[in-house]
DNA sequence: CGTTGCATTGAAATCCCTCAAGCGAGGTGG
DNA sequence: CCACCTCGCTTGAGGGATTTCAATGCAACG
């Protein structure tokens, strides 16, 4: 694999900082629970061991904007302030590595080098979140949808017929659509034999090509 | 000002570090001339002395999303990897200070204190940027065009008949949305008597507790 | 074998976009 | 100085992509 690759995928990823491996206890939530709430102190970050994690905010009559899915490596709680500005959830069950902020943030105190690693991590994260914004606001269903699948094999890490953790109603509130809108699209998609739903949590990319056309930028 | 309100202007303005009133040129840009472009070398990061600044992404076929408007003492083209993955322009004429990338991440590399500053601007940018995301995936044009005259009043640091340096068209690529919805929302808004339009650069808020009240959350 | 939750599908509605025209301010040249 | 042009903003009418509403299918589970 190319260096430029290597990167490619780094800045996909997004990686958290090895430093993150520092000791923590395990913990186990089921399908579905509540990781870390809306307005919680933010005393604990989580390492993701297996499973994936939606983090995600809700408006007032309960819209709910997904603001990114995370799978096994990948860490959340980590942000700025006192009080949690989005809530986190177990997609399917998930452990996670609990580590005290307060050891975290005292190690990024103290040595320079973990602190430039968090730099290097948030500044990814934000690249990502940048992106996010254009799929959001300027792209189409299809477009999304698109973008969507190749960012799930990126990410995943999956083989070939990749998998699908989350419901169709996470993607929709991920990609600012419907649960219906998602539906169509990735059934039309195979249709028109740009995909194989071996069943709906699995999919077979047949024509990588005209999805990352759609995917567009 | 209590130190909660305090804190509550410093996330939504995502200041920069103090580091970055290191030594640089002054330039000048014209309005609508562009700062750096998607692709160029991240070699100069800027810092903006007047005026305001917009960054944004293309799509191949034209669609634009700004990621963001940039005023008084902001900085751009502070992103990793070797390559602006945006670009930016001047909205009005502007002034800017240049300032060597090398010697920035030197700056990074050399002190923690400006290491963790960094990454305290980061991190808020980043929370910023997850905000724009539930607005973008999940707010109706009008809730869209309330926050973001909220948004801009925080940011501007405006007085009452706050000012609007960009157009439509621009305010309308980073709500996602087009010049005609935008024009039409902010033209009901006075009709509804929230806003006063003094003149289309130029608008007074009557009614600031619906105009909140819109923009949900 | 009924229940439950998620996914799919269809039909109708709606919000926002597209297209088109008019308007007004600012700049330019005759 | 004023006609004229340009560009950005506004306004209207119509259309379309996506949502909403509603019903059905389907697999897992007790």
């Amino acid at each position: 694999m190319s260096q430029e690759m290597a990167c490619q995928l780094w800045y996909a990823r997004c990686l958290p900082p090895p430093a993150l491996e520092i000791s923590g206890f395990p913990a186990k939530f089921v399908a579905g629970t509540e990781i870390y709430g809306q307005g919680e102190p933010t005393d604990f970050a989580y390492r993701v061991l297996t499973g994936a994690v939606r983090t995600f905010c809700i408006l007032r009559d309960g819209r709910r904007q997904i603001e990114g899915f995370h799978f096994v490596s990948d860490v959340v709680g980590m942000v700025p302030g006192d009080r949690y500005q989005e809530s986190a959830e177990a997609i399917t069950d998930t452990q996670v590595l609990v580590m005290k902020r307060s050891i975290i943030d005292a190690l990024i105190e103290s040595d320079p080098a973990v602190t430039r690693e968090f730099l290097r991590w948030t500044s990814r994260s934000l690249v990502r979140a940048k992106e996010q914004m254009v799929l959001l606001g300027r792209k189409t269903a299809s477009e999304k949808v698109a973008s969507f699948l190749l960012q799930l094999e990126t990410d995943g890490g999956m083989a070939d017929p990749i998998v699908v953790p989350m419901s169709r109603s996470d993607i929709a509130d991920y990609l600012g659509l419907t649960v219906e809108s998602v539906s169509r699209t990735i059934n039309q998609f195979e249709r028109d034999a740009i995909i194989e739903i071996v069943n709906c949590r699995r999919i077979h990319f047949l024509n990588r090509a005209k999805l990352a056309l759609l995917a567009g930028k």
